[in-house]
DNA sequence: AATCAATTTCAAAGCGCTTTGGATGACCGG
DNA sequence: CCGGTCATCCAAAGCGCTTTGAAATTGATT
């Protein structure tokens, strides 16, 4: 069933049902619900590149799927922030898309989404310091935005991001209120904008409380739980080794965890853990207490925030980019407790 | 830039332009290298939903995202699986589109993406128990691949699925052997197809060697950390405790284990796990050493398998549906030992 | 009854591509 | 020099929709 052949049926001109069917004015009441009704009854929609080539707009959005480098790492919260960002496009009448190629070519993705016509705005994620995908972007004239922000770059750019200084910031000195004077930070890659930002809230609460901060407590890769696991064992191995870590993803604190475990000690008590909790739905932090104090920002609300902000940015185009900063809440779950006495 | 004026430009006409550009062969050497390369300079790109319209063909797959009723749980393999398929597509040309919207409406997404013609074929996750889209999708002539199988429904569809009960079989047999007789089978949702398939290898296993099943230590639901911890720490408090535990997901595992040290036992020595993994990309079963026994399978393998066979399906949709077994390997890590001595 | 404005409808152009059904030359043997 | 065959290339139709500009109809006003 086409425009054509509903047209036909109903002894209208294409014209007529058409606007109908979308809400123009310059049709009568009557005949709109009798478009309306027909239109239902054949199960008709308009062919989806039929009125996207009519209307220049393709519905659609991109998204590059992020895979760093080293692993061959999908992001772990790929799944729930789609499902956040989805449910909103969905609304709006925008599907999403994905591609993924080796990192290199990335910007060739988006110079051609660009020439194809693919996508009316694409979503950055994982957003590295002064990440030259944003320039490049800009130049391109794709509009987009960032799930995250990039120190260094000047040029003014539209993104949704947690505060995640001051949620670092914040949660560390809640360990230095319970005492904690070793604290280790077990971070994500620091080439990635959120890890400098993290570490930049952790080294202010230092500061502010007149820790020197030890760099054999800091330690930044890529969040695996082998991650976690590694450098907790470690760093309790040392002379001095940390009473309490920040740690930067729950995966990494799953890791966390068994090393202090298997180090016969007790989370909680004898280390302090705090993570930070992108609230992912397979990896609730606990059901009735949560096991790991954190600092909680859905990443699902993330998503859909940023969808919203995106219709809005295609809507109005000349409008200056806009921005939201999402703020973390820190939950005291079952992790941290005072720093054990010196012995 | 788009074809017309790259053809006024090259003193052509659209037609020769557009063929050298798709090789066809009425079009002479010379002339395609020529136009190849103002294109190239150009970065012209044909419009995709030009193309498409005139193809009728959106060279898009579909897919709807799985979130579980219960929870609004994203699938965790959501990320690495659509990695794999993704990489194939685009080999083929094929992006993937997503739609999410509440399970209810889930068939009228096939309808609608049938009617706009918006995609060339859907694939179809976490296929249920006789899972009624299966039959939906026939009907509606969309075609479609199924990441998983159903019991239960009798008419022919692709998939790609791995062979679940003997996975779950040969690894309940390892732990027969080891002398485990107790042993528990943390499973997903039973009505969900795989963890159906899983239950009955697991429950051929044990009557094979004789072994009576004991419902008391078979649980299923929805696999997140806190099932695996709260289901293991209320059977490790039973009279007859297990010894063994079979587990069908590594979030899952996770809280097992926790469970299984917090009650100060020994994974491994006290109790022994065995959990299938699908090899994530951000929870690797240990980067040595595996940390877990496991029947292991990559669902990125699985995903770049899938786009191939779906790939397949599209170019010769009346061939009869094709299908895929992937198997399973029994990984031997380190939470498995010989089953403790009665005491 | 004539005029005008508002309402309702329509024919046709256009979005950028593919593809059908020729047309144009070049080349060849006779 | 002529008809036939190839190799190249082209004009135009068509994919299914939106939208422009105009026409037909209606109702109100003079």
């Amino acid at each position: 069933m086409n425009l054509k052949t509903l047209a036909e049926e109903l002894g209208l001109s294409q014209t007529t049902v058409s606007r109908a069917l979308n809400g123009y004015p310059e049709v009568s009441e009557a005949t709109r619900r009798r478009v309306e009704e027909a239109a239902r009854r054949h199960n008709y929609r308009p062919n989806s590149r039929a009125k996207g080539l009519a209307t220049g707009r393709a519905m659609v959005i991109g998204q590059v799927i992020p895979t760093s480098v080293q692993h061959e790492m999908v992001n772990p919260i790929f799944g729930d922030f789609v499902a956040g960002a989805s449910l909103t496009f969905s609304r709006f009448g925008y599907d999403m898309m994905f591609t993924r190629v080796p990192d290199a070519d990335e910007s060739a993705v988006y110079r051609e989404y660009r020439a194809r016509g693919a996508v009316d705005a694409v979503i950055l994620q994982g957003p590295l310091v002064e990440d030259q995908r944003i320039p490049l972007l800009n130049q391109i004239g794709l509009p987009f935005i960032v799930h995250g922000r990039s120190t260094g770059i000047t040029e003014p750019y539209a993104w949704v991001d947690v505060n995640n200084k001051r949620s670092f910031q914040h949660a560390t000195e809640f360990l230095i209120h319970l005492g904690h004077r070793r604290i280790a930070l077990i971070n994500g890659l620091e080439t990635m904008d959120f890890a400098q930002r993290r570490r930049a809230g952790y080294l202010a609460a230092l500061a502010e409380a007149a820790i020197a901060p030890d760099p054999a407590l800091m330690r930044s890769d890529e969040m695996t739980e082998h991650f976690g696991y590694s450098q907790t064992r470690q760093m309790l191995a040392m002379d001095q080794p940390p009473t309490a870590i920040m740690a930067s993803s729950m995966i990494a604190a799953l890791g966390i965890r068994r090393a202090i475990e298997e180090s016969g000690l007790t989370m909680g008590r004898d280390v302090s853990v705090i993570t930070h909790d992108d609230d992912l739905s397979y990896l609730k932090n606990g059901q009735d207490v949560p096991i790991f104090t954190a600092t909680r920002s859905s990443v699902r609300k993330a998503g859909e925030v940023l969808a919203q902000c995106l219709v809005d940015r295609i809507n109005t185009p000349d409008a200056p980019p806009q921005s939201r900063m999402l703020e973390a809440e820190l939950l005291v779950g079952r992790s941290t407790g005072p720093a054990p006495q010196r012995t």
